[in-house]
DNA sequence: AAGTGAACCTGAAGGC
DNA sequence: TGCCTTCAGGTTCACT
């Protein structure tokens, strides 16, 4: 799945289309994806005008004139995609948009755009991990799955010493304690493991050993929430990563992909200038972990 | 309480 | 060619 990358990508491609723009309809193809869709959904929603798409970690999230919040989460395999309704039915037009497998969509959103145009915006997720939820602004902050989220690793939340407090006593390897979405919000696979390369990390080490005895980050502990910080802005900057098929809202590729130091290099040298290890893949809790046992440490 | 592993589901890729 | 196994960006739930 995307991660808070990714799905900040999603929501810049998506959010010309979808700010301003009143909800004509909504298209649901089958009652669940992961879980249920949100009873009466299409009802709740149409006629709605939207005021603004916004994200929360990797969620989301949908802001209507009347306060309402479509909150969506794509999953491992979940997409969006626009169709632009006005060039598909000029006579001669290319029709790219209308050529895209209809296999796995599953939601669509007919929207009267803010610049008088008709389009679509399609949800498309073949594994079905993803989901959808209603609440409302007010509700935001106690919303089952938006309530315990951590830190965003993005601006300047994520300083050593709020990376510290996260980490203090933690016996869980570094790697767990990273992708646990109550401490910081929005790290996957991936950018966990692009981000302890980057601090010279082991992802074995236990998390609570970045932190003293009195609470006070260790250098390391700085170096690692830099780490985050900024592999994170990197990736948003590419405009994320695309793997196997995955894909803007407007049919572009983010090329992150390309900076991967770790992810997904077994066997490749480590890049660090001063290191002539080797990168090594292994599981942690039934996940891939990509390193350097030579350089993170 | 905290940490680990299974489950959810489909498709792509590699081995034989 | 096809069949089989393994693996994939995430989260929740059940167990130790």
């Amino acid at each position: 799945m995307p991660e808070l990358p990714e799905v900040e990508t999603v929501r810049r491609g998506l959010q010309p289309a979808m700010e301003g723009a009143r909800i004509a309809g909504v298209e649901t193809r089958r009652p669940d994806l992961r879980f249920p869709l949100p009873e009466r959904m299409a009802d709740a929603l149409t006629g709605q005008r939207i005021a603004a798409l916004g994200r929360r970690a990797k969620y989301l999230l949908v802001e209507l004139d009347n306060g309402a919040v479509l909150g969506c989460h794509l999953g491992m395999s979940g997409s969006f995609r626009i169709e632009d309704r006005h060039a598909a039915a000029t006579p001669g037009a290319f029709h790219h948009a209308r050529s895209k497998a209809a296999a796995h969509d599953h939601v669509v959103f007919h929207l009267d755009c803010a610049d008088g145009g008709k389009r679509e915006v399609v949800y498309n997720d073949p594994r079905r991990f993803g989901f959808m939820f209603l609440t409302s602004r007010a509700a935001l902050d106690e919303n089952p799955y938006l309530k315990d989220l951590g830190l965003e690793p993005t601006g300047n939340a994520l300083s050593g010493t709020a990376l510290s407090g996260l980490l203090a006593g933690r016996k869980a390897p570094l790697k767990a304690a990273l992708l646990d979405q109550r401490a910081i919000a929005g790290l996957g696979n991936i950018y966990v493991c692009e981000a302890l390369w980057r601090a010279r990390l082991s992802p074995k080490r236990a998390a609570g050993t970045l932190v003293r005895k009195n609470g006070a980050p260790t250098e390391r502990c700085g170096h690692l929430a830099d780490a985050i910080r900024a592999v994170i802005a990197d990736a948003i900057a590419a405009g994320g990563s695309s793997l196997r098929d995955y894909m803007h809202a407007d049919g572009t590729l983010g090329y992150f992909q390309h900076s991967f130091a770790a992810y997904d290099r077994e066997g490749e040298p480590c890049q660090h200038e001063d290191c002539d290890g080797m990168i090594r893949r292994i599981v942690q809790s039934g996940r891939s972990t990509f390193y350097c046992p030579a350089c993170q440490r």
